[in-house]
DNA sequence: CTGAAAGCGCTTACAG
DNA sequence: CTGAAAGCGCTTACAG
């Protein structure tokens, strides 16, 4: 068995409170009794147990993240942003499992229960009530991408201004027949995307066409149109992922991008700069750092006044508009 | 306050301990005093503090996953089948801090005493001694992507068969002169896939050129090539990323792929599909689920022998070979 | 079937 | 500066 804090006390002939004391850097601890515990220590290969310093503190120096089922970039810079923040401030991250609808997300939050000081929660598919009911008094918790909620602080990405700034980008180049292929239903970011579209729009004609976030319904919407003979002279998709099937479905009609037809994305993923797709840029590493930041500060006392706050949606021309 | 076990037992009029068996679906407890007993914990919203529970018990149900700095799918995938598994079984995954040295790592490991029950351990860049220095005999421990520790099971992409497939699908296809493009120095991946071409060459001239794994090494690489004017018909980069820097350097020297010269990668990330590189496709997600597996059939006391598993790697063929 | 008690490995007032 | 003791919220032999 590893050693606990009794063999150290013993071999160091200390009682486990000095024991305690000297290997936690409180002030009143001899030099001499100090230098004797941290002997002691070494040569067994002492490690404090965190369950149970955790369990006499109240504190587990543990943040609980409950994602839903997201992939490649945006899953692990968001991960890699609240790494980032948490180890600076001596926190590690307790990963949920991913929850695909409200019960196992109110299951994964409740699971953490005394194991974490603070909770990040990301649930842009569940809806106002199911949500407020799943996320419980304490710990202090942030959401992501999620709808608002009173007295919670919520961060998300700034999907009205960088689809609004999309659209007036695609109205300045001289295009005025502009498809929005919306993200899934029920999904808030498609929500506020479409919202966003829909507001810059200036009296040009609105034209919105159902997708999922799926590479292939944006290319779906797109074959769809053209087969009802629809004119349109840009698309500008709810994610890159179907404007990439935007693309393939445009280049299958032998439609020239960007001559007949813009193409715009959201998210700038990876992909994105290799097609030269026209996007949308946000800084998911940046919105997780800044979410276990806020978190922290409250599960510390330091807390701002609840907010809805919002990170930038940066708008990157390249070559498909 | 959340309510507590005695709360819950001073409703019910029953001792904590009946509460604990009840809540534990233990055997003997009368029907009645578990209806008055659940009744009770709804009504105060009781949830068992799991960090108590751990202590009690030296379980805790969680899994350290200690990982270097990881992009993209990769890390994604990964983290999904780790948690994939886990959840399936019960248990949660703690997250190191992503370390960078094996100093780093060490200490990763370390602060994770008490607080996990396995531990999975990825580490390509950290030695064998400093490796072994690194991993405690407690908790089970498995290791992924890093050298072989004599005892420990160990899971690792066949990047050895891969990269040997690779060279001869080359030379299959008529190549002769087939470049390396190295990975960085140290890291055991770039070691096994050298040596995997190595040993497939089959008397084809061998020529390595450093790279460190990004995709500005394998531009790099393939111009000072052509610089010196050194002759090759195929490039196989030591990983995609490598493989788009070359693509790079050779459509900017006005070079036909695969017509002059194949170009091949490994690991097949997304964006390999879409450029048509031809490559090496490793299933992440399953080395994530298999390495849980492993661990906790481990920590459960089910081990097998420690073994040197290897998750298969496949040559996927595109267009530029 | 149920309860009183000890124990998991720490921390922290409280005395001295 | 140091120790004895209580307590964090559970679980689990041990009696009954």
């Amino acid at each position: 068995m590893a050693a606990t804090i009794r063999d150290v006390a013993r071999v160091a002939q200390v009682s486990v409170a000095s024991v305690s004391r000297a290997l936690n850097g409180a002030a009143s601890v001899h030099p001499e009794t100090r230098a004797r515990i941290a002997a002691a220590a070494a040569s067994l290969g002492y490690v404090p147990h965190a369950g149970a310093r955790s369990l006499s503190t109240a504190r587990s120096h543990a943040i609980g993240v409950v994602l839903p089922d997201l992939h490649g970039e945006f899953f692990s810079e968001l991960v890699r942003g609240l790494d980032r923040e948490a180890s600076a401030r001596g926190y590690h991250l307790l990963l949920s499992n991913i929850h695909a609808d409200a019960d196992l997300a109110a299951q994964a939050i409740r699971a953490m229960r005394g194991l974490v000081d603070a909770l990040v929660v990301m649930a842009p598919q569940i809806d106002t009530p199911a949500l407020a009911a799943a996320i419980p008094e304490r710990p202090p918790t942030v959401l992501i991408n999620s709808r608002a909620l009173p007295g919670r602080t919520g961060l998300s990405v700034d999907n009205h201004g960088g689809a609004a700034a999309m659209t007036r980008h695609l109205l300045g180049s001289g295009r005025r027949r502009i498809v929005h292929i919306a993200g899934a239903a029920g999904n808030i970011d498609a929500r506020e995307r479409l919202a966003g579209y829909r507001a810059a729009l200036a009296g040009a004609p609105e034209r919105v066409v159902a997708g999922d976030f799926q590479e292939e319904s944006g290319a779906e919407a797109i074959r769809a149109f053209l087969a009802e003979g629809a004119e349109f002279d840009a698309v500008f998709a709810a994610n890159d992922q179907m404007a990439f099937g935007a693309l393939t479905a445009l280049r299958e009609a032998g439609i020239a991008v960007p001559g007949q037809v813009a193409v715009a994305g959201f998210d700038d993923v990876p992909l994105a700069r290799h097609l030269g797709l026209t996007t949308i840029r946000i800084d998911i590493a940046q919105m997780g750092a800044r979410a276990a930041a806020l978190v922290l500060d409250e599960a510390q006392g330091a807390a701002a006044a609840p907010a809805d706050l919002r990170i930038p949606a940066t708008l990157v021309a390249r070559t498909t508009t």
